[in-house]
DNA sequence: TGAAATGTTGGGGCG
DNA sequence: ACGCCCCAACATTTC
């Protein structure tokens, strides 16, 4: 039996692989990696560009990691749904196996691939927990609501222990020839380097895993809200490309944090998030076009170019909104509740439809994956599954004074306020003047004033959201 | 995984 | 001593 495994975007591992646990039981393996125009042509690519850099870096270690092992990961140019059948002919292989996709554009891909092939197709779970959607109420649907899905998933579901890494991956067969291309570098796609970026590729990620359940874990539950803290596990790339597979991180937690059963349950209750995310996906791709409100669909968004580009630039006058905006831009990644207050500002206060910020958020973050990112803009927009309702909206004050109450993580990022006293840095437009003074800070010439009025805003998007949804509910 | 407005209570200043 | 007012502090309601 000779398997084709493919490895895609989203399991550049070789520990947790099930794909190639079993293709090594059943004889040859041919490892292969599809460089897609769909990522790879270069104006695609330089739309991505902390995405990229990870992809690039995790690509080359597994490629090593493979190597090391005694085989080789073959590497080639095309598209994808004509490389795959071409190149199973040729080398005359038994089957293509590799691991499910459940987003839409790569379903569709799989979908494409398989009625072109002329053996098998085998995909294994390994992106998520549990097959997407297996999770099903009393009554046979999906879970609408987080917590009771939450409590089933624990239910339903057991978490088997990860495969190991194999030892030994027998040597590409002789007959196996392709036309093999180097894997690209940054340069090579028009991409600067970016120092500030997460290492990519499975050692790293694991020694992020370690460090977290080592350190920061102990006190996820008050942590993980702090922006000044590193309180959370900074995992979410390694999700994202399955560079460590979510199985290995959900056991890991388990084994670490046995005795700290609060710390343990949030923790895990953020990957079921990822878990239902993906669920919500799985059964309604059209999410990625269609508020999951139905009563929704129709809002009035509307945009001002100006008010975009402070969002964007980190210039709203709002410093925790700002402090996010430029996080993002330089690392590729923002803290969890700094996205919130972000998406809330940019739906809420500016009144922008959340898919514009969810196509910005999708370019910089490193992270950024298509259910997860858009079940969490439409969460903070009101419209998605489980969200917030229409009228919470985050006062960005109050935020920054709670989750950021020394205001380091204003500093960091917003150097030009990194003399302010804790007390005014997240209002620097009420700081009285010798305050101001002393921490050197003009307004309306070091640092913007507010470009809008909270109180203002606030009352608008209401007035704005409870006239549409009166209409359309 | 909110915030603001409104309602209630109780201590203390003060005529 | 007493009622009145003010206003924190807390609770409830509303968006």
């Amino acid at each position: 039996m000779r398997s084709l495994v493919w490895f895609r975007g989203k399991d550049l591992r070789v520990s947790d692989h099930a794909p190639l646990r079993d293709a090594l039981a059943a004889g040859e393996v041919v490892p292969l990696f599809v460089l897609d125009p769909y990522f790879f042509a270069k104006e695609r690519a330089a739309a991505l560009p902390h995405r990229m850099q990870f992809l690039l870096e995790s690509l080359a270690r597994l490629a090593q990691n493979i190597a090391h092992l005694g085989s080789r990961l073959v590497v080639v140019a095309g598209k994808s749904t004509d490389v795959v059948p071409a190149l199973a002919a040729k080398w005359r292989v038994d089957r293509v196996v590799a691991h499910r996709w459940t987003e839409p554009f790569g379903r569709e891909r799989d979908r494409r691939v398989e009625a072109a092939l002329k053996v098998p197709f085998v995909l294994y779970e390994g992106e998520l927990l549990a097959p997407p959607a297996s999770v099903l109420t009393g009554g046979g649907t999906p879970f609408a609501v987080f917590t009771p899905f939450s409590r089933a998933f624990r239910v339903q579901c057991a978490v088997s222990s990860p495969i190991p890494a194999p030892r030994k991956i027998s040597r590409v067969p002789d007959d196996v020839v392709a036309d093999e291309v180097a894997i690209p570098t940054l340069a090579e796609l028009g991409l600067a380097d970016n120092p500030r970026l997460l290492e990519g590729g499975e050692r790293a990620g694991r020694d992020r895993l370690k460090a977290f359940l080592a350190g920061p874990a102990a006190s996820y539950v008050p942590d993980r809200d702090r922006m000044d803290r590193a309180g959370t596990s900074r995992l979410s790339a390694d999700l994202k490309f399955g560079t460590v597979s979510v199985r290995t991180v959900w056991n890991a937690a388990k084994d670490a944090l046995g005795g700290a059963a609060d710390q343990l349950a949030k923790f895990h209750d953020e990957l079921l998030w990822r878990e239902f995310a993906h669920g919500l996906m799985w059964t309604r791709p059209e999410l990625l076009k269609e508020p999951f409100r139905r009563d929704f669909a129709g809002f009035p968004w509307r945009t001002e170019p100006t008010q975009w580009d402070a969002w964007t630039a980190g210039e709203t006058g709002y410093p925790v909104v700002d402090a996010s905006a430029r996080q993002l831009l330089a690392e590729g990644y923002v803290h969890n509740r700094a996205r919130m207050i972000s998406a809330s500002f940019l739906t809420k206060h500016l009144l922008v439809s959340y898919r514009e910020g969810e196509a910005h958020y999708l370019r910089y973050l490193t992270d950024g994956d298509w259910a997860q990112n858009n079940a969490g803009w439409q969460w903070s927009a009101g419209c998605g599954c489980d969200a917030q309702p229409y009228f919470r909206v985050f006062n960005p004050t109050s935020q920054g004074e709670r989750f950021d109450p020394l205001g380091d993580y204003v500093r960091r990022w917003v150097p030009e306020l990194a003399k302010m006293p804790a007390k005014y840095i997240h209002q620097p437009s009420t700081a009285p003047s010798e305050v101001l003074a002393a921490a050197g800070v003009r307004l309306g010439v070091t640092y913007p004033r507010p470009i809008v009025d909270h109180a203002a805003s606030r009352a608008r998007f209401l007035k704005v959201a409870k006239q549409h949804l009166g209409r359309a509910g």
